[in-house]
RNA sequence: GGCCCCUUCGUCUAGCGGCCUAGGAUGCCACCCUUUCAAGGUGGAGACACGGGUUCGAGUCCCGUAGGGGCUACCA
């Protein structure tokens, strides 16, 4: 690389000559938020692009909040979204240990120093007299903030709890810079006196996040723009720590489908245009069959494009290009209709052993004895046709449900548009001995025969296959009926055309 | 309410003052192909929120209005 080059990409980044390194610091709280993991991935997309660290942090600063089991999802989910990690809590690294829990007396140690520096003062306000500064107004007076020391001692002596609060300066102006926005401004007079550490000794995210971006030598920080309005108070700890700060940008968050309000976990109320429910958490995402490239694709075409009206692209693609200071500010109605159809795309271009690997635990999880042999000769059959990996039970479930399991379908289904129950035993009747005579089953030797079965008889062709179709797979939709029928085999073909011949018999009783 | 951020087709977006009679994708609708459904092909409807400026020239810069979103916890 040249020296220009050099000095561009460090320009471009604006790091100093930190060595590039980003985390994603999630609570464990449970499941894996889409959301989150786009924040990741973005974070991780910029790692990877300049040759930097990813780190994983666990932030349960808040013991009411954790949910025991959380760091295994979070960490399943990563993995399968393929976000590899470098630092964290599995992996271990320089800069640990990476679960906040761990790391109390970092704190405690810069709460102390910043006490000690008259950045934060002790605050002995009751929930009580919280609620009501809450309810008369606009949240906490300050009233603690200029007790006089001895005052102080004498209230901690007396055995009142207290919390560390840092002192927002009362005048005057914040800015900051946003590596999507830009430059941002806040007016220190709107701004609040946070609780930096907690009565109990914890920290509060304010504190504990920027100490250990401090210590695991973070440079650049992507966080939700939810945290945007707590900016100013982070830049002030920042400088009254006397610490270097990383770069930030503060990514547009998803919001609902219908593009009113955040994407929430809750209302999944949201359907797709099959009336699927909307995935959210990271696990649906794996249970509703989407590939983990698709939702790699997906994700970081909102807000961010890869350009050259180029939709798809690898993520080693992306990577070669992922900039933050291109992504978008705007937030984003979730676009998940999109994401089906890439699904769709990837799995049209998934090689056929990965795919009749990635579908047998998807048809034997819906009860279906899978035969390996047969699951090969299906995919080439599916692979145009799947929106998601869970498509494959209703559309090929048929091909492993012979030796009894196969039941005839309904009249609604076997009855073909402008046909009878009468015509369509006579279309059966007539072509099952035809078919049973067959030497050659192969596909094109049963079209033709049924082309002309179909030209001798005076049905029309779709009459004819449809009828077939519907028989021998149960389904109004299904893989080619030719194919099909060869796949099932032709003894098996026949069984079930005659099964539904017979259903039909039934019914005319 | 206060503060902050945002605003191009329904949706995701391209556009960083003239290349825009605004491009791509998705979704939708036609048609073609066709043994259904898909896939594929072709075509169609569909947007610069509004009002002021700045400029020879504005989707692109500035201000205002409106709308949307976020924050406003000893949660993150």
């Amino acid at each position: 690389m040249s020296e220009s080059e050099i000095m561009g990409e460090s320009e471009l980044n604006d790091s100093g000559n930190r060595p590039v390194r980003l985390r994603y610091a999630p609570s464990p709280t449970g499941p894996q938020h889409i959301g989150g993991l786009r924040s990741a991935l973005f974070g991780w997309l910029f790692a990877r692009r300049h040759g930097g660290q990813f780190i994983l942090r666990i932030e349960d600063t808040d013991q009411k909040r954790s949910v025991p089991g959380s760091m295994d999802m979070i960490y399943e989910s990563l993995d399968w979204l393929g976000i590899d990690i470098d630092e964290g809590p599995r992996e271990g690294g320089e800069y640990g240990p990476y679960i906040q829990s761990q790391r109390l007396e970092l704190y405690q140690t810069s709460a102390r120093q910043l006490l000690e520096r008259g950045h934060a003062y002790k605050c002995f306000a009751t929930a009580a007299e919280l609620a009501e500064m809450r309810k008369a107004g606009r949240g906490y007076d300050r009233r603690y903030r200029d007790l006089p020391g001895d005052d102080a001692d004498r209230l901690e002596a007396e055995g009142r709890q207290f919390v560390i609060r840092f002192k927002m300066p009362l005048s005057g102006k914040t800015h900051g810079e946003d590596l999507i926005r830009g430059r941002v401004e806040f007016d220190n007079a709107g701004l609040q006196d946070a609780v930096l550490l907690k009565s109990d000794g914890f920290p509060t995210y304010h504190l504990a996040h920027i100490v250990d971006d401090h210590h695991m030598r973070v440079s650049h920080i992507t966080r939700a723009v939810e945290w945007l309005p707590s900016f100013p108070l982070h830049i002030q700890v920042w400088r009254a720590l006397g610490w270097e700060m990383p770069r930030f940008a503060h990514l547009p968050v998803l919001l609902n489908p219908n593009g009113k309000g955040k994407l929430s976990k809750r209302k999944q109320q949201f359907a797709g245009a099959d009336g699927k429910a909307v995935p959210v958490l990271a696990h649906e995402f794996m249970e509703a069959g989407y590939l983990p490239e698709a939702v790699r694709n997906f994700l970081s075409n909102i807000g961010w494009n890869y350009g050259d009206d180029q939709e798809t692209f690898s993520t080693a693609d992306a990577i070669q290009r992922f900039d933050l200071s291109a992504v978008n500010p705007a937030n984003s109605a979730y676009p998940i209709a999109k994401l089906d159809w890439l699904n769709s795309q990837y799995i049209a271009q998934v090689s056929e052993t990965r795919l009749a690997g990635l579908l047998r635990p998807v048809l034997e999880e819906a009860g279906y004895a899978v035969d390996e042999r047969r699951l090969r000769r299906v995919v080439p059959l599916l692979r145009v046709r799947l929106k998601s990996l869970r498509d494959v039970v209703p559309m090929a479930g048929f091909f492993f449900a012979d030796w009894g399991g196969f039941r005839a379908p309904t009249t609604d289904i076997l009855i073909q548009r402008k046909m009878d129950a009468v015509k369509t035993a006579q279309v059966l009747k007539g072509a099952i001995p035809i078919l049973e005579a067959l030497d050659d089953f192969a596909p094109d030797s049963q079209h033709e025969t049924m082309r002309n079965y179909a030209k001798a008889s005076g049905f029309k062709n779709g009459q004819v296959f449809g009828t077939l179709r519907a028989a021998v797979t149960g389904q109004k939709a299904s893989p080619p009926t030719f194919e099909s029928m060869d796949i099932l085999g032709q003894a098996e073909s026949i069984r079930r055309l005659k099964l539904a011949l017979a259903s039909l018999a039934t019914k005319e009783t």
